[in-house]
DNA sequence: TATAGTCAATTTGTATGACAAATGCCCCGA
DNA sequence: TCGGGGCATTTGTCATACAAATTGACTATA
């Protein structure tokens, strides 16, 4: 797993007992493991089973039961709920997701669902930016053109696309950082073989932080755009290739 | 409170006791009672100022600190975190800051990632919709032109939108259901007055699912951005005649 | 036989008390 | 002045007990 110091929270999450509990317990429903309409052992042999007291338990539950995946009722038990119900941009469930080489289908909804979100928030950017904003973009794009280890790149990246984010000044459209957060940690995962060219995708950066300094949204909007679908056409001939193979 | 049987869970949270504590507390958070970097009392006085036992109120702070309003660390407390930190897309997030008649600005947010998501929506549905989801979405349709009461009609109108993302067929657009719920929630709040002419909304529904069955994308998207922008400015009528009383 | 009502078993919900572990701070010594 | 040790504080985890809700079976009754 990356390590995006400022991005993914020091998470006492991960180390915590609960913590490992409920990422055992989210994977194993998220992965379909234990289908939807299934209800878990008892409390109690879960607890035993996973080797932690009832309470730690519990408060696993408690945060996947917020999580929607599933809810837990007296005399019942804790039934798995249909995925209509999860809380699908949380970004523990998008990591769930991803955890296991999502399918086609689910890196396809990822990427429609960036295409709708980053070019209007670079557009809203361009419009609303301040000037502190725009110096929080031009720091992650220098980054980028420093990186010199593809660790270095993806930091450096995923701070750029947050910084964007920020500069709408629509806290709504921020939490939507965690779709880009899992997009861009599938594709480097998925096109972990060519890793020599990572730096390809940096002339759209340019454009895009360019169109937000000139407060020009429209151009913004397009060059956003023109990155994602580019760095989608990318993993798409990753995946014919990686399907030829096999 | 509105009743929206199908889209409201049951929510054991809100019989549990648990559930009472979460909602309190995150009600102090969100409302700015108290303000970020802030430590809450420990657990122990906590628990007996709000008369339930450590258990309840730890439940409660583990869903809290799922949500990403605080920070528990052994030996200090639990922080208020900032607002960068919190899960805004969350249900109970969204709803708890537009419990008391949320500013201007937020409104604007709101309307903000209608904006965005809604007409990209459409577009997606008119695409890729299935027979099923279009008669979910002319069932919503029904229900509103036939609707007699605000309330009913606040039902079908929700249906209709949580149809159109459903068609989509990508549940993480259906994710932002929320999004728009609290929206409408809030837009049915402030322009309470005008009760009698809510239906006034309808041809834009009218276009939306026609453009829908037509399999006609631009259209539908044209026609989702033309009735958000009226409510939108509708809504605007309304605060400044409110504001002129004040 | 059908049906309503009661009871018992099961499972989660809540409370309580105890101790482990981590953090921050003061104080002491070099 | 600086660094380390120990102490007080607070959360983390555990174990146990009982309350409350749900289910399903059993029984009495029409």
């Amino acid at each position: 797993m990356g390590e995006h110091e400022q991005f993914m929270r020091k998470s006492n999450a991960v180390r915590s007992l609960y913590g490992h509990v409920m990422h055992e317990l989210g994977q194993r429903i998220v992965s379909g493991k234990v289908k939807p309409g299934e209800v878990l052992p008892r409390e109690e042999t879960l607890a035993e089973s996973l080797d932690v007291s009832r309470t730690a338990l519990r408060e696993a539950l408690k945060v996947l039961s917020a999580k929607g995946l599933i809810e837990s009722r007296t005399g019942v038990g804790a039934r798995v709920l249909d995925e209509r119900h999860w809380n699908q941009l949380d970004a523990d469930v998008l990591a769930w997701r991803c955890a296991s080489m999502p399918p086609d289908d689910f890196v396809d909804k990822l990427v429609e669902m960036r295409e709708i979100i980053e070019p209007a928030a670079a557009a809203a950017a361009a419009r609303r930016r301040t000037a502190a904003q725009l110096a929080e973009i031009e720091t992650a794009y220098r980054a980028m053109e420093a990186a010199q280890t593809l660790e270095a790149w993806t930091e450096a990246d995923l701070q750029f696309h947050d910084a964007v984010l920020h500069a709408t000044c629509n806290e709504l459209l921020q939490s939507l950082f965690s779709v880009v957060e899992s997009s861009l940690g599938t594709f480097f995962t998925l096109s972990a073989r060519n890793v020599s060219d990572f730096r390809y995708s940096l002339p759209h950066h340019h454009k895009v932080l360019e169109s937000i300094r000139r407060k020009q949204p429209e151009a913004a909007r397009k060059a956003m755009l023109a990155m994602i679908a580019d760095s989608h056409a990318s993993l798409q001939r990753n995946r014919k290739r990686s399907r030829r193979k096999a």
